[in-house]
DNA sequence: ATTGGAATATTTAACGTTTCACATTTCAGA
DNA sequence: TCTGAAATGTGAAACGTTAAATATTCCAAT
């Protein structure tokens, strides 16, 4: 490996100490305009840039900021990735990011691996269930987004999927809909449980059956909501509306809806949530709940700095509101040719 | 903040000196029983870890690898991601990840600022065109992968994307198509340049004529593809097939085949390439063209790897082969009917 | 006993910064 | 001309680790 330039270099060759170089790096004022110029030259010259890592030590800080998600292939966390990137950036910060795969143990040793001082700031989307095991006795700031353990205390910034769960399953008993079945995400999530949890209110808002499908799957993909509509419907029930717990697995129940021959929004209406790019473009457009996903990364990055800079906090806990997208997949029952 | 454990406190608390426990923590083998007995447990109690900055400044190595990604939203991206980080992590490596949003300013930026000693490797998926500016005289040790300058020289991880236009194209061909449009992606970017050429050379093989249908967009997405079909069906073209350069245009230009009252494939054939995950199931299923995303990463980091430990390289430019995935998007003409 | 090499442990000097404390210069005001 | 605070510069000590050099102990082979 060449040498390579440092401050040291940079002093001998304009003729000052190590100190005043480090001084015109910072912008401290008291350098004399003749050798800020000197200096700024030689850096110039010998093409001098600083070494994070000998600063990091120093410092004790490393402008970063890791990210712990549970599985980043993911469309929708890659987009809160990519948000979380882009404000990162915006402050000087670089994201570190770890993927758990959706599984407790891994997750563990990425957040141990975080925090061993790699990062000044830690962003997790836990992929545990009650049990905040990983994070309690973490010094390092953390701030927990979209996936909360239940009771959990410590900053964090959610979407209220209870409200995105209502919000769906309320547009259809308002199109009319007495038979409202519910795909469920995953349910050691706590998503999947808060968007099952709203739609139950609203049901029972309105004095009507609970016709649940509970995926037996570990994901929120496709495939899982094709199963989970093939084995609803081997059991001869066939609601008029399902509430899918995401966009993805929308998309699954589409296709075993018609694949059965039958017609959405005419025999059966389909609600998602995330509002996912495809969703727009399917046949019929999706009727979904957006979530605002750059404002949450965005939210959560704002605490998190906060947080590192040991700034007064006004609200620790940040609640973001979803959205109704009403397209073509939901409509009113037909009268008559219920089941 | 409180202060933080170090090897010194150790040292102490086993009563042996600070390199005793360096040493222990290193696995050099002499090293007493008693003594790294003594160590392991004084470690053990305090809860020491070790501090990777100030390990990274005294050995000039970070254990990181900087990802330069033009665009992290985009699920194909997030894919390589992902895979990129899986093997990473295996060889004990952590990704930094820099987005640099489809402009060579910014990845410029993302480039200097990885290479200032954060990353001990540097994997880019280019987003400039044939000037390779931001990379030459980059000494981290850097590797290409899936976008590569014209005539790029350097080690590179690559799809065979004029192959993957060659096997769309084709299988249209041998369905008996004779009227095969293109939807092209960015033109700035290698890939979108590549299976236009492949789909060319197979036109071109068997005389038939390029219907092509340059999107004017800058991006990748279901829009793009959506009006490109829309601008071409204003036209008063209808062909009876379209090749479009990756699966999310191919979704677009579904729905406004759809939306226009015809049928896919009765009317017209549609192929897309990726194989994305919505793909099978959408209505119909797409024929597309499968990348190998996870062996493309898989293949980059350890090219890279071997590049950072300066080990022999007996292939420096590695490409994949892509698949084709035939499902029911896709069927012969029918006869007697064409525009 | 003496030798010498392996085994074990320690001292010391880095790695490239920042920062504290101090030294020197400058210069307005008395 | 003198004073002292502001302006400008420097030296040295960290930050926590590793690695080379050195010191000490131990023990088998002479």
């Amino acid at each position: 490996m060449v040498h390579h330039v440092t401050l040291r270099d940079v002093a001998e060759y304009a003729e000052v100490s190590v100190t005043t170089v480090s001084n015109v790096m910072r912008d401290w004022p008291y350098v004399s305009h003749k050798t800020r110029e000197r200096v700024l030259g030689a850096i110039e010259k010998l093409g001098y840039t600083p070494h994070v890592v000998a600063q990091g030590l120093r410092t004790g800080q490393t402008q970063a900021i890791a990210f712990v998600v549970p599985d980043l292939s993911n469309p929708y966390f890659a987009a809160i990735v990519s948000a979380a990137e882009d404000v990162a950036q915006e402050h000087g910060y670089t994201l570190l990011i770890f993927n758990s795969h959706e599984n407790s143990d891994r997750e563990a040793v990425c957040i141990r691996r975080a925090a061993r001082r790699w990062a000044d700031g830690l962003l997790i989307a836990q992929t545990a269930g009650a049990h905040s095991s990983s994070l309690d006795g973490l010094v390092t700031p953390h701030v927990a987004i979209d996936r909360v353990p239940e009771g959990y205390q410590s900053p964090s910034c959610t979407l209220d999927n209870f409200r995105a769960g209502q919000l769906a399953t309320q547009h259809l008993v308002d199109l009319g809909h007495t038979h409202i079945a519910h795909l469920g995400g995953p349910t050691h999530t706590r998503p999947a449980q808060e968007r099952l949890r709203g739609w139950q209110s609203v049901l029972a808002a309105h004095g009507l059956p609970s016709h649940y499908v509970q995926h037996s799957g570990n994901s929120w993909g496709c495939d899982d909501g094709y199963t989970a509509l093939q084995n609803l419907f081997s059991t001869g029930d066939v609601p008029t509306a399902v509430f899918a717990s995401n966009d993805r697995m929308a998309v699954g129940a589409l296709r075993a809806i018609q694949e059965r021959g039958l017609n959405v929004p005419d025999d059966v209406s389909l609600v998602g949530v995330d509002d996912i790019e495809i969703s727009r473009f399917l046949n019929p457009p999706l009727t979904t709940v957006r979530q605002p996903l750059e404002d949450m990364a965005r939210a959560a990055i704002d605490l998190l700095l906060k947080l590192i800079h040991a700034e007064q906090l006004e609200t620790t806990q940040v609640v973001l509101q979803p959205q109704l997208m009403i397209r073509q997949s939901t409509t009113s029952p037909r009268t008559g040719s219920a089941t």
